[in-house]
DNA sequence: CTGAAAGCGCTTACAG
DNA sequence: CTGAAAGCGCTTACAG
């Protein structure tokens, strides 16, 4: 079976470097570093140096050897490389969110930020509920000797797999809403800023009673989004009123049910805010079950600013997560590509976008 | 900077056996064909036929090393194999769907089919309109000299994509609606018998003015859709009035603006088939406008069954389509594994579902 | 600043 | 049925 997938055997050894040239132009042979060695009339180590951009090539070797590398459209094998270095030029993400949407967007941000540099992106869904969750990527990480991994939320907050991965010498960076590690393992999301933003935008509107909807205990952001509501109540001297605060579980149906609770309660919430989009779409159905409109009599909004957002009606006001940016700074970070241009570094701060979901409470 | 990403040396190779049993008790080092080799009293050559399931292995001989191989938690090195080969074992999904929940499906179907295989996949976002898309794809393949690839709809029905890779002689499986290519390089969706489905059940439920809001031409799956749908009608006995086809784009807005469209139409259709639930997503968001009740005065449904047609109110009657299991058949049929298990040939057959956004046609 | 030798962990081609 | 030699395309360690 294997053996019927395996590649037939090449011509001879011997022979390859006569056959180069022809085989170049028929498109059929890539040139290989010896190739390039013989070409330029060094030896393949030198050649070697300037792949690897050592600086001890003297600069008019180093040009001819470019000139010749470029002539051929040459790309030293990864496979090889990585075989000589004992470390691939894959990174992994793992990962375990639950949004599509998210990792979608995650995984075009780590291809952007990889791009041109030869590194590829493999990807590895995990279940931290499973009974070999840590030996799974452990396999991952040494079977694939991958030069480092990405954790987007919510694995990227356990800290047994930080712990492995330091362990078995594999480069990570953690995704997450705050500093849980050394500053070279992470890149911060700052959803506790995002979540001040939406709270200081409803209480301006003039919302006293203000629900809110938090997301799943075990994700960290989930504390954070809450945690910025309740910064920004505190600033315009207000307080959080515990009864007004339910627990949601990021889902739709919770978003309904927590919905139901919060808008049964006396007084009732002028506004709600749910700890994620998808929360509030369940909201606006409990409103719209309970006979009320939004944001007339009551305002709904959200975090994320995933599709659902401007699914729904009326579309929601809600706070934008750059998630493809921050995917595309943690792969520069993770292949120490990050100088390569300099970068506004605020821009994996999330900023409110304003829709139609959120209006000034009613009067009387 | 490469350089200091780079593992530091090793200790002398020479010693490499004198320490290994010490190193392998410490989770330090993993073995190679050459300690399986020495510990089994055999030649690496025959480690490497058992790796590779050579029927030239005495049994006997076979089960001991086997039996070394399981003690030590041997796994061949996919680098070094891949270099011997010239072929790695890195499988690239390619793909330029723009539906997330799509994407994700199909992913994980993907990780389905080669799980335990000692394959990896590698994602390959692409797109059609770039001037670079084809010459992108062959860098991607030869460079990481893939194993083969899988391409979903709808750069799966490119035919440029197919000449390429057969050209570079890469493996490929093709997902679409319909039997594009050889059978050994297509896993067929039949989105045609899932939109019959549909269309049956609407005139079974009574509808006889039905409205159809097809997908994006550039997606195959949008013509077959539409055919489904007609076939439907006509083994009723009914036809498919044109006036009542109008083109959308598989996405929210496109179902907004074609619904309004339709429901402006006199005598106004009971029902409206969408081509894919975001689009019957829009439509029910057009019937709130126009202040009809779905599904009292008009019946929506929609096509996919993703995560949307179960957010939007009232839920979506659908058509179930099995992306994941797909994913795996494809994933599986790719690696030569689809024997391993006997599956049922029907499930890739889209499915009807039915929730609370159809009914009988109003009456009078 | 540059190179010849040995090695990364596997497989192919060739013998026996 | 089994093995010794050579090779895949790179890099490291050591000289010079």
């Amino acid at each position: 079976m294997t053996s019927s997938k395996t590649p037939s055997p090449d011509a001879d050894g011997v022979e390859i470097d006569a056959g180069l040239e022809a085989g170049l132009e028929g498109g059929r042979k890539r040139a290989t570093i010896n190739d390039i060695a013989r070409l330029a009339g060094v030896s393949k180590k030198t050649v070697s140096r300037v792949i690897n951009q050592s600086p001890f090539v003297r600069d008019e070797t180093r040009e001819r050897i470019e000139a010749v590398i470029a002539e051929w459209g040459y790309a030293p094998d990864p496979q090889a490389r990585g075989l000589a270095f004992r470390r691939s030029f894959l990174i992994g993400m793992i990962y375990d969110n639950p949004n599509p949407q998210y990792v979608v967007n995650m995984q075009l941000g780590l291809l952007d930020g990889i791009r041109g540099s030869g590194f590829e992106l493999v990807v590895h869904p995990c279940d931290r509920a499973s009974p070999t969750f840590l030996q799974d990527i452990r396999t991952f990480v040494e079977r694939q000797k991958l030069f480092g991994v990405v954790l987007p939320p919510s694995v990227s907050e356990d800290e047994r797999v930080a712990k492995l991965l330091r362990e078995i010498g594999c480069e990570y960076i953690r995704i997450a809403s705050v500093e849980l590690d050394k500053p070279e393992h992470m890149i911060v999301g700052h959803d506790r800023l995002g979540s001040e933003a939406m709270g200081a935008y409803l209480v301006e509107l003039g919302h006293r009673e203000i629900g809110f909807i938090s997301g799943l205990p075990s994700f960290r952001s989930s504390h954070e989004r809450r945690g910025g509501f309740e910064d920004a109540l505190n600033k315009a001297g207000l307080q959080l009123k515990p009864d007004y605060v339910v627990q949601g579980a990021y889902t739709f149906e919770s978003g309904l049910a927590c919905g139901e609770q919060l808008l049964a309660k006396t007084p009732r919430p002028t506004a709600i805010f749910a700890g994620n989009d998808e929360m509030a779409a369940g909201v606006l159905q409990a409103a719209r079950r309970a006979g009320l409109q939004v944001p007339a009599d009551v305002t709904v909004v959200g975090f994320d600013d995933f599709q659902i957002a401007q699914a729904v009606w009326p579309p929601l006001t809600t706070i934008h997560i750059p998630t493809r940016e921050v995917g595309r700074i943690a792969a520069e970070k993770l292949i120490g590509a990050e100088a390569r241009e300099k970068r506004d570094p605020n821009n994996t701060i999330p900023y409110l976008v304003v829709r139609e979901s959120s209006g000034a409470p009613p009067v009387g």
